[in-house]
DNA sequence: CGTCGTTATCTTTTGAATAATATAACGACT
DNA sequence: AGTCGTTATATTATTCAAAAGATAACGACG
C-alpha cells in the first residue's frame, strides 16, 4: 500500500475538505450564504421584517445585511418604503435577481471544488 | 457595455472573492493554517511553548489544537516529551511533515481557484 | 534530592459578537 | 387625526468563545 494522506487519521473517520467562501471589498465581507437567502425572502413576503422572522433572525440583523448591501453597491439592491400603504414594504432590485444567480453558480463551482478535493484526499 | 456582474458594485470598491478551507471530520474542524503553522515551529524549536509564543498565541490553546490533532491520527503527529533533560520537549512525526507538504498543495489549489474567481468577477 | 523548562489541567476573567428590548419615524388610507 | 405594519436606530442583556492566570506533574541529570 503506498503513503497516502488519508491513512495518516484514524480508520473510520470520515475525513473531508470543508471550506466557506464570501464576496467582500477590502475587509468588509458579504455576500455568503446567509444575505443571499435573505435576499429570496424578501422577493417573496415584500418585507425584511417577514423575511427575517421566516430565518428565525432578528429585524436587526437583517437589516444590518439590507443596510451592508445597499452600501456596498452602486444603486440599492433591496430597496424600501417605510410607512404608506400597510405601513411599508420591501422589493429586491433586478441587480439583486442577478446576484442571486451569480452566487448560486458560485457556490455550485465552489462545492464542486470541494468534493473533487475530499475525493483526491480519499485515494 | 453589456451587464456584468461587476458594476452592480459601487464604483471604486476592489471586490474579490475570498474563502477559508480546512479538513474535518464529522463537526470537528481541524488543520487549517494555524494548526500546520503551528506544526512548523513545533518542529524548529522542538517545544509546544516556545512555538506558541512565537506565534502569539496561549500554550493553552496551543496544546488543545496539538490534542486534537493526536486524537484525530493513527499515531500522535506530535510526540511529546514531558520531563526529563531539559524539561522535556516535542517533535513531529513523518506524517507531520507529509500533512504540512499536503495541506500547502491543497492551499495552493485553493487560492488558484479563488484567484480565478475573482478575475471571472472583474471581467 | 533539588533544579530545570516543559507538558498537562483546572479555574477565572475578559471581551466581543449576538440577541433582546424599547422607541421613534414613516406615509397611504379611512 | 387615528390606524396600520413596516422601517430605522439606540440601548441594554446575554451568551459564548477566547484569553489569562494558577498550579501540578513530569523525568533526566548533576
Amino acid at each position: 500500500m503506498p503513503s497516502s494522506i488519508k491513512n495518516i487519521f484514524k480508520k473510520g473517520l470520515n475525513i473531508s475538505i470543508s471550506g466557506s467562501l464570501w464576496i467582500e471589498s477590502g475587509t468588509e465581507r458579504f455576500l455568503g450564504p446567509g444575505p443571499v437567502e435573505l435576499l429570496e425572502r424578501i422577493s417573496k413576503t415584500g418585507s425584511i421584517n417577514q423575511a427575517a422572522k421566516q430565518m428565525g433572525m432578528s429585524y436587526q440583523k437583517a437589516w444590518r445585511i439590507v443596510n451592508t448591501l445597499n452600501t456596498q453597491t452602486a444603486k440599492p439592491v433591496v430597496i424600501v418604503q417605510t410607512g404608506g400603504e400597510k405601513g411599508g414594504g420591501s422589493t429586491i432590485s433586478d441587480e439583486a435577481k442577478q446576484l442571486i444567480k451569480y452566487h448560486g453558480q458560485l457556490r455550485e463551482r465552489f462545492t464542486a471544488f470541494l468534493k473533487k478535493e475530499t475525493i483526491k484526499l480519499k485515494k
